[in-house]
DNA sequence: GACATAAAAGAACGATCGTACTATTTTGCG
DNA sequence: CGCAAAATAGTACGATCGTTCTTTTATGTC
């Protein structure tokens, strides 16, 4: 069973290296069109690979599908949860991941929309394996931030009743509304406005979990950003 | 140039009737797999109509998208604006808008998630006609929401240096977020999240349209809801 | 350099796509 | 009823879809 010898676990290598390719393309392609338009014959003509060549990669469109899905999770991990832990737990480390989900499909050099808001609405009612896929990537990507936001509530920044994941929900509506606001209507201004969002929302858990209940806050809460 | 008699324009009787059956099987069928899965031949099968018979009422598919997609704003308005305007301006309609919203797809019958939306994210990086089109309506849409936050600025429910169109921008973010909730994810506290959310929302635009100051309140903004 | 194997290409399949053309049925008015 | 027009069906088209099989080429190890 435990043996030390490689056992010809010999993996690829130039397939590997296609099938990043591939991705690569896939993954513009699922920016710009969605992943329906993620067919194998328009893939195959803007990687330059056969229809045939490039299939024995993914043995299916849903398959091929839920491994683009799979590259922008990776991705996005990469541009926005990398750089954020590299600011100490707590508010600092929130305002950073903020700001990279902000500019990451930009920094990812996609020329659409975030494929994964894509796939999460394309997907939304649509029962089958890409669908599963996609909740439980968002699940996962919820429950990180929500471990963002705990550890703000740890360290004393936000309240501690706050509820972390109410504080998620609104967070994610702020950047879904910047996506459109950003690619559908080209508007100029959406990152200022998601940043005023960002910020209230930030101040009213400063002060108490419920919020509504407009609580007087003690001291000034937000300070300049950068 | 001015006759009084119909001159010919003796309009459409039974085509108009297909046409309505048509559109909604085709709103059904984008809100389950959205519009690029609204093809001529499916949609043909569902209604009982033939293709050509089917594909005679629009000319294009273009023109059946546009066409659905036209449907389904003409819904969400009698859905969720026309009940609003009958509440008194001010923050009474805007609470009414909100809570019609919440429900809307469900009133109107629709299988899965809101259409309108749907086209937005699929259309958001793709030109052509029918991204104009949603462009279009989805301008048109928030202006109305706009004008409604701007009565309440105007009743004074609001404050005076408050920015509507930030309030819709919010509020926009709110719904899409509470969409995914409810339909990705099946989200039983979709919509308890996100009166959470429109609540400290509405609670911060009754004090200070910057409320990011965290200015103290001068009076309880919030009264029960019913 | 030979050789096993991985990687890619080639060719073909039935199905469905959007759309054009023609033919048939249905409708509403005189 | 008769008849023009509207509405729908029928048929066919080239293109593309996802997928399967077979063949060829490229790769890495001895």
């Amino acid at each position: 069973m435990t043996r030390t010898a490689p056992l010809r676990e010999i993996p690829l290598r130039k397939g590997e290296e296609t099938r990043a390719t591939i991705l690569d393309a896939a993954l513009r392609q699922a920016s710009r069109s969605g992943f329906e338009a993620l067919t194998i014959g328009s893939l195959a003509e803007t990687t330059g690979l056969s229809k045939s060549g490039l299939f024995a990669h993914f043995g299916s469109k849903e398959e091929l599908q839920i491994a683009t899905l799979d590259e922008a999770v990776r991705r996005f991990i990469e541009c926005v949860f990398v750089p954020a832990v590299k600011h100490p737990r707590g508010l600092k480390r929130l305002r950073a991941l903020f700001e990279s989900w902000l500019v990451w499909t930009d920094r990812t050099d996609l020329p659409g929309s975030c494929p994964i808001q894509t796939a999460s609405v394309e997907f939304d009612s649509q029962p089958g394996a890409v669908r599963d896929a996609v909740v439980q990537q968002q699940r996962r990507l919820e429950k990180e931030i929500t471990t963002t936001v705990q550890m703000t509530i740890d360290s004393g920044e936000f309240a501690a009743d706050s509820d972390p994941r109410q504080f998620t929900y609104e967070l994610l509506g702020i950047l879904l509304v910047f996506s459109q606001a950003r690619h559908l209507l080209g508007d100029k201004g959406a990152t200022e406005r998601a940043r005023t969002a960002f910020e209230r929302l930030v101040a009213a858990y400063a002060q108490s979990s419920l919020p509504h209940l407009a609580r007087v806050p003690r001291r000034a809460a937000v300070r300049s950003g950068k």
